[in-house]
DNA sequence: TGTTTACACTAGCGCTTGCTTGGTTATGCT
DNA sequence: AGCATAACCAAGCAAGCGCTAGTGTAAACA
């Protein structure tokens, strides 16, 4: 019941089908005939419908806190590097792993206590890793206001892009992570 | 089968349920028990469920816009006061009307096409008094950056924040609209 | 060679869903 | 008084739901 490659393709399955439909709507055939088999053998693989959801938001959830870590280990460590690094890497998770984080920030009530309790953790750990970068770019006078307020803001804003980009159009992550960033600094440095 | 004040009514406990629930999750029966009638009267007053859906994000969508205009109306009419009335006209909606927002932002892909339809032109009204008011803030040289971009990181950072933000707090709208506002204007002026 | 393991199948149980039907009661106008 | 209309109810249909039980099969291991 634990994860093996098969269960990781059909976790990416079920996020697409989840985004298309929604989760309630997204019913166990569905998943069962998307992924080729009959929808009895979908339990082998998942303990219950609940599962399905919970194993799409944690590998996302995963594959975002990984590759913001990275970003921030790749990049100089001026703040102003740290807080583009994290913008951008947040908006190129958001393209790679779409479905997932549309699963993650759509779906998230339909968990039951204890996947959101466990899930919980993962999403606190990731937004502790922005105040941190966001904390330093406060001391360094780079950005004013408050730590939490700044964070939550800038993740709003960044959380919204799944609504309005489009990838196929002109701007890349990268140049939409310099103007949110630019949006917050002051022009002259 | 249009708006009597008794489907008012329902269309607010509606919305109360599909907030706690979820549209999906929520039955027809639960929307007849919340009203005191029995799941066959519902009917009389909603063509379908569906039809309950849109009214719940109409009305949602129709107040902020009215909201907003008189905000904008009341405000004194430089750039910095217009933009901090919307931000402040935002978020107090975003509180006095909750439950209607929370449906519109979270239940949206449950629209049928013409319903969608129907809601996107009110939902784009908004968005472009929004543009205007950033529009003109940029032309001040009050911000900096692309209309079309800095009115979606603004609006997403407001909504965002049905999130985290706690009414029973210590903040109230008026603060988090000044602090937002601060955060992409440059401190001197 | 015999046994285990992983994965899939068929068949269907028990329940809930949105919605319809056909009829009853309350309100208020003429 | 007579009538129209709005609001409601009890009962239930057809379809679909998540999930279970029991079985088959082919590869991996002893």
């Amino acid at each position: 019941m634990n994860d093996s490659p098969r269960r990781r393709e059909l976790t990416r399955l079920a996020a697409q089908l989840f985004v298309q439909e929604g989760f309630d709507r997204t019913t166990v055939r569905m998943l069962a005939q998307e992924m080729g088999i009959k929808s009895g053998s979908l339990f082998h693989h998942f303990r219950d419908k609940q599962e399905i959801l919970c194993a799409v938001i944690e590998e996302g959830t995963q594959n975002a806190l990984a590759i913001a870590r990275e970003a921030l280990e790749a990049c100089a460590s001026t703040p102003e590097a740290r807080l583009h690094a994290m913008a951008r890497a947040h908006l190129e998770t958001l393209l790679t792993d779409r479905n997932a984080h549309v699963v993650a920030l759509y779906e998230w009530r339909r968990l039951d206590a204890e996947s959101r309790a466990h899930l919980s953790h993962l999403r606190d750990a990731y937004e502790a890793l922005w105040q941190e970068v966001v904390g330093d770019a406060l001391e360094a006078g780079l950005i004013h206001g408050d730590k939490f307020l700044v964070s939550r803001f800038v993740l709003g804003a960044l959380n919204w892009t799944v609504r309005w980009y489009d990838p196929e159009g002109s701007r890349t992550p990268e140049e939409l992570a310099r103007e949110l960033i630019a949006m917050i600094t002051p022009p002259a440095r």
